[in-house]
RNA sequence: GUGGGUGUAGUUCAAUGGCAGAGCACCGGAUUGUGGUUCCGGGCGUUGUGGGUUCGACUCCCAUCACCCACCCCA
């Protein structure tokens, strides 16, 4: 029987995993030094976490999520996303009892019963902060800073980054009564999805891309417009922190978050180039989610990046952001005596932290070298039956063809040359 | 859930309905003690799978599976 990985998911395979692990490390550097904390949670919850934080009417919820039954009859899925884990967490935990802010960050899969297409997957890796405690829009500005400075860093400059709001929960409900003022009178004219838009998250209406749709469209009124006060302001000032910080953004009022918990600031990280998912990260802010979760009434903001559209970027942009790790030393072996007499010797090398490489099947000297070049090792150990008689050891600089002879000591006297000639 | 495209060697790709091939990679060899270049040698692969048409199918038809891309939506 052969086996085929399930649709939808990829193996992370040698001749890529040095990637992965330098934008996982990567994460973990910048969100340190932003204060954040990692927090690892099971990649399953009770699906009503889910269901009931995400909203029972979001595509999340009615049609991706991995649901299964446990043996004693309970209800679990495989989390679609990573903050209403990571708040059950905090609620469950006491975090906030710890703190008047707790800075979090985490890493890991995630999974979407999707059709799978370009930098879209059913089991995808997140990277995600968040910051839970304040309403103050610094932190707005904050997470934001960190990824745009974060995708900076790693050699991605034309990201767009795209920011609303959509404003609390009593001005959200009068901009989308004005939505539906505005769509009714031409509610016949808009395609099959639109009608249903039109009825469930009218704001949607705004981003549809049939043509039609689109002309229809004209004059329709802006979310901004009808933010009350309260909101208006925090938004004015998450915009005056990001200049401040010298992030450029551009207002987006279409941006529309997918899952019900968001309120406020909302944005998305834009990048050209990745196929029809251009989106590289999104959050906003979740002031209420934590006491439907059934914590205390405290404010938070936060954000997901998919880890393959950064890879999917940085391929693209051709950047050369990780090598692939080499041995520094291949050991070449003649002689069925040598070859076990060295053992112990390859051993205190391996503890004294030198990568070394070494392939028993391959007997001739040639082949041996080849293989030295094939995995790239900057140096070639060469022992034989004479020199264990003699102990010593040939090491040769593969990069300049200098040989030199050292001693068949514990490892120290090729331990101390590496060092010395890095 | 809907639509389009593609399936041939490890890989990238060839092959008017008439004997399934090449580049790359890989392995071995050119006096088992000094590599990269070169030269020589090494390939029977259920042509994704199952049917059908035909004297004859990688090629045409049907079904199925897988992958890719797009819609929806999102990371």
């Amino acid at each position: 029987m052969k086996y085929n990985i399930p649709r939808g998911t990829f193996d992370i395979l040698p001749q890529t995993s040095y990637k992965w692990q330098f934008v996982m490390d990567s994460f973990r550097k910048i969100a340190a030094s932003f204060g954040y904390k990692e927090i690892t949670t099971p990649i399953f919850e009770s699906a009503d976490l889910f269901e009931r934080s995400s909203g029972e009417s979001s595509d999340v919820v009615q049609k991706e999520m991995y649901r299964f039954t446990d043996r004693k009859g309970r209800e679990f899925a495989l989390r679609p996303e990573g903050t209403a884990p990571v708040v059950r967490s905090y609620v469950e935990n006491h975090l906030d009892v710890l703190s008047s802010r707790t800075k979090l960050f985490y890493i890991g899969p995630m999974f979407r019963y999707d059709r799978p297409q370009a930098g879209r997957f059913r089991q995808f890796y997140q990277y995600g902060i968040e910051a839970i405690g304040s309403n103050n829009p610094y932190y707005d500005a904050e997470v934001i800073a960190l990824e745009m400075l974060w995708l900076n860093s790693l050699g991605l400059q034309n990201i767009r980054l795209e920011l609303n709001s959509v404003g609390c929960p009593t001005c959200s409900a009068a901009y989308d009564e004005a939505l539906r003022d505005f769509y009714r009178p031409q509610l016949p004219q808009l395609c099959p999805d639109c009608q249903k838009r039109f009825e469930q998250k009218p704001r949607r209406l705004l981003d549809c891309k049939v043509a039609s749709c689109k002309a229809l469209r004209q004059g329709a009124p802006s979310q901004l417009d009808y933010l009350d006060q309260p909101c208006a302001e925090h938004f004015a000032q998450v915009q005056a922190h990001l200049q401040a910080m010298n992030i450029p953004f551009t207002l987006n009022p279409g941006i529309v978050r997918g899952l019900d918990y968001y309120s406020h600031t909302a944005f998305e990280f834009i990048y050209e180039g990745l196929g029809a998912q251009n989106s590289l990260a999104g959050g906003g802010r979740y002031n209420g989610l934590i006491e439907q979760i059934g914590g205390k009434s405290i404010p938070a903001i936060g954000f997901a990046g998919g880890f393959e559209r950064l890879l999917l970027a940085l391929e693209n942009e051709h950047i050369d952001f990780a090598t692939c790790p080499k041995p520094q030393v291949y050991l070449i072996c003649l002689g069925e005596t040598a070859r076990t007499a060295i053992l112990p010797y390859l051993n205190s090398l391996r503890l004294w932290g030198i990568a070394i490489d070494f392939d028993p099947d391959k007997s001739s000297l040639k082949a041996q070298f080849k293989t030295a070049d094939t995995v790239g090792a900057r140096y070639a150990l060469i022992v034989g039956d004479s020199e264990i008689e003699a102990k010593q050891l040939n090491l040769k600089d593969l990069q300049s063809g200098m040989q030199i002879t050292l001693p068949l000591d514990n490892g120290q006297a090729l331990q101390q040359f590496i060092a010395q000639n890095k």
